[in-house]
RNA sequence: GGGCCUGUAGCUCAGCUAGGUAGAGCGUCCGGCUUUUAACCGGACGGCCCAGGGUUCGAAUCCCUGCAGGCCCGCCA
């Protein structure tokens, strides 16, 4: 059974409806390492409606967080003075809104587009809507059986004056301080420097501490299950504390759980945006088709790293998902894998067979088409003549565009050399010897003769092979290196029928 | 120091929850389709299931002890 399915039905033995939580801070670009969190959400979401439960998908947003640093994509910015600063109230790095919509809105865009529509929460409103008042109050009046369960659990000691609530000085600024006075809901507090300040909790003028706001949080929304790295499930780690603190404290119950591994760039190690070791997950959906980005996590189980390579890998993993794709419409009897199929499915109601452009749609064709074409109308026109597309709809042109697209980014942002061709306007230096030569004429000969397709023209180059004792391999080498410059390239017939006229080819190998 | 995950065919992994004669894809080799930027179809080769112990009639699967790799323990997914 799919890792989706099989928690989906662990869950329903629990109860019927269900609320599945995630969030992440949004202090940086989202990058794909952080699909992970809300696609592995949303499968079980999926999964649990699919088997007659009821189940809503919830994204908070963590803005009441405070800026912790100048990440690198800060720098000369002038964000040192944000530093500390609540996430919703500092400006966006181009001025317009603030810095955790500017981050959050191109995510919710990715979001969209891979079909996956949470409810959000802004946690910073929610604090200000007293949304937490219930739990702040409780965490406030608890502080001695708080501090126990921390220090059990966490093993680490609380300072003497510990409070539960994490302070803003009158800027807004998120400090931490000692606490003068308390008489719910006011907080009377003294700065590193001395300044006293008081906030209004009910207000929420401040917040929770993340080991306090995450069990809240379950609390409020009343999470059953979510979907967490690594770092949250450690012993001792907010998951633990939270178990208790959500009990003891707040009088709830935790979510079931599933622990999910990083997403690591091939070779170099793990996302993370800090670093500037990641790709967004905007920027990847200009690469790949979206269905392709939720077959990435889909596929393998949540506790495996994913080694995430954006050259050469992009082929397997799309070719991957066109090669089971296609097992997936012949076979009946459905596998895990065609779970996982099913689960990438950018709209939840499976199409019948995406069958729309045939053998064109797949990836490696469109590079080979890509390369050689310069317009989407050449392609199209290209697509016709030869008979593999009979018509061109509005549909198919929207539908290849997209297609095109993403081909063309990768080309040109992470395609491995090998894979990159040029037809060449000018005819390339090339020392053909006699015999050689005496090939070329052949080819000619045939090209001549016969009907311009990609079978044709292939079983031209066997036919030559025949009568001039050249293998096959070197007389495909010699057309490539008259055409591209270079002695290898895409699949011969489909390229010249596709791409090139007669004419051109012929006159291009005359010249030699 | 503490913790989590992983260790099964050359590679990537499934199988482990509820023990019952080892699986898939890719690669390799052979054959076919008159063959290609790492295409398609059929077949074959290929594994002391990390090691050692235990439970059991029977263990890749459960328990214990190691070893190796990755990672987490700072409100970093």
């Amino acid at each position: 059974m799919h890792w989706a399915d099989v928690i989906a039905e662990k869950l329903l033995e629990k109860g019927k409806e269900h609320v599945v939580s995630s969030g992440i801070t949004p202090s940086g670009p989202i990058h794909v390492g952080s699909m992970r969190e809300i696609l592995t959400a949303d499968a079980i979401a999926r999964a649990i409606r699919d088997k007659g439960g009821e189940a809503e998908l919830i994204y908070v947003a963590d803005t009441a967080d405070p800026l912790r640093k100048v990440y690198p994509f800060l720098e000369n910015l002038g964000y040192e003075k944000w530093v500390g600063y609540p996430l919703a109230e500092i400006p966006a790095p181009n001025d317009e809104g603030t810095y955790a919509d500017y981050f959050l809105n191109p995510f919710f865009e990715a979001l969209n587009a891979v079909g996956v529509n949470p409810r959000v929460v802004d946690n910073y409103k929610a604090y200000k809507e007293g949304k937490y008042v219930n739990e702040s109050k409780n965490a406030c009046d608890n502080i001695e059986k708080i501090r126990e369960i921390l220090e059990t659990v966490s093993g680490r000691q609380l300072p003497k004056n510990w409070f539960p609530w994490t302070f803003v000085n009158d800027d807004g600024k998120m400090i931490s301080g000692k606490v003068l006075k308390y008489e719910w809901p006011i907080v009377e507090f003294e700065d590193e420097n001395g300044d006293v300040f008081t906030n209004n909790i009910e207000k929420g003028e401040g917040k929770l501490p993340w080991r306090l706001d995450w069990p809240a949080k379950w609390n409020v929304l009343g999470v059953t299950f979510e979907a967490f790295g690594k770092d949250h499930a450690t012993k001792g780690g907010s998951y633990d504390s939270g178990v208790k603190i959500v009990r003891d404290i707040y009088g709830g119950t935790e979510p079931e759980k599933t622990v999910y591994e990083w997403i690591n760039l091939k070779g170099e190690g793990a996302m993370h945006s800090s670093t500037g070791l990641a790709i967004s997950a905007n920027e990847i959906l200009e690469v790949i088709p979206p269905e392709v980005l939720r077959w990435l996590i889909m596929k393998p189980q949540p506790n495996r790293h994913i080694d995430f390579d954006p050259g050469i890998g992009i082929l397997n993993l799309t070719g991957d998902y066109e090669r089971v794709e296609l097992d997936y419409n012949k076979n009946e009897e459905k596998t895990d894998v065609h779970r996982a199929y099913e689960l990438s499915q950018v709209d939840t109601e499976m199409k019948e067979s995406g069958d729309l452009l045939g053998q064109v749609k797949s990836y490696r064709n469109l590079l080979t088409l890509v390369q050689s074409k310069s317009s989407l109308d050449d392609m199209i026109s290209s697509l016709k003549r030869i008979g593999i597309l009979e018509e061109s709809t509005e549909e198919i042109e929207e539908y290849l565009g997209k297609r095109v697209e993403y081909v063309k980014n990768w080309l040109a942002r992470y395609a491995p050399d090998e894979i990159k061709f040029e037809i060449k306007k000018e005819t390339p230096e090339n020392e053909f010897d006699d015999e050689q030569k005496k090939v070329i004429k052949e080819i000619v000969t045939e090209f001549n003769a016969i009907e311009w397709n990609a079978e044709e023209i292939h079983n031209s180059f066997y036919r030559v092979q025949d009568k001039s004792e050249m293998e096959a391999k070197k007389i495909f080498e010699i057309v490539y290196l008259a055409l591209l410059g270079q002695n290898y390239g895409p699949k011969m017939g489909f390229f010249l029928a596709t791409n090139l006229e007669r004419e051109f080819v012929v006159e291009r190998l005359e010249s030699y």
